[in-house]
DNA sequence: TCTATAATGATAACCAATATCATTAGGAGG
DNA sequence: CCTCCTAATGATATTGGTTATCATTATAGA
């Protein structure tokens, strides 16, 4: 299990090969990220932060880390971007998704099917000439709060 | 192979069930749809549709046609969301995905493989109490336009 | 034909995200 | 310790995709 000042510690090394610097303001963006079990919106993060830390600066925050490759980027419902740790910082794993408030939570796959999908995502992107970077399942519902409100989709 | 007109079908059937009707516009982004391979951004499609459909009636289109099931949204970078025809009109697939510019392409698995992602996908939503709609596997890389610009990622 | 309702299109409004810029803070060298 | 250079901050203005408003037009049903 790594801990959080572990993961911290390769951040702030990662930021200095930059010439960027870990900055209480900063830190506490990676923190929050850090102990979230899944990806988090500027403004659930302005939220979760008590401290009054300007919008302004927690969006240059978000960009700063997501340039120096600590944070990715997850794009869901209502043009929200919600981020989290960069898979070499939190491993690697999938998403469980809420296809009405964009809610997200890590999930892991076992190893049988982990492996099938690399060597599939291995062989699409050779065929389709991109240069892969990664891939991830994302596992789409509606989650407990979303689900009584929703009427009908789509049938069979 | 369903053919175009076969799928108009049963879109202004769906259409039909909820009181709405299969416009001339709405049959424009419904085409543009069904032939592209992939999920389509606004601005993409009305730079397709020559027609002078004006943006903010494609928008709506987009909208109704969302709503009553027949489109699923993608959302990808720059907040910018992608709209596809729903997978019981074409059937089920994955997606090729561009880190940088959002492009999309679908793709598909072998059925063994689909298999296994759907027995998972099954036990992941019911563990998180969500009521399951769909999965999708993004397969994420850069398309052979953005690869050239990109400079450094995540090391291993 | 008449009428009720849906659809359209131009415009204004919204809001997440980004850029700007003057000010403050911090590390390196002297 | 002091100074300088550069990064970082925070308030504000701006951008740009998307949505709402509303008067007008078109269509299905009686």
């Amino acid at each position: 299990m790594t801990t959080v000042a572990q993961i911290e510690q390769l951040v702030r090394a990662r930021l200095g090969e930059r010439g960027l610097r870990y900055t209480p303001g900063r830190r506490q963006v990676a923190v929050a990220l850090i102990r979230a079990g899944g990806p988090r919106s500027p403004v659930e993060l302005h939220q979760e932060i008590r401290a009054e830390l300007p919008l302004s600066s927690l969006y240059r925050s978000l960009a700063i880390l997501t340039g120096a490759g600590v944070l990715s980027p997850h794009h869901g419902p209502g043009g929200r971007t919600r981020f989290e740790m960069a898979e070499w910082l939190i491993g690697h794993h999938h998403h469980l998704v809420c296809v009405d408030c964009g809610a997200v939570d890590d999930i892991s796959l076992s190893a049988e099917v982990e492996s099938l999908i690399e060597e599939a995502a291995d062989r699409i992107a050779g065929a389709g000439g991109y240069d892969l970077t990664g891939h991830t399942l994302e596992v789409e519902g509606r989650c407990r709060t979303c689900a009584p409100a929703a009427a009908d989709g789509a049938p069979a």
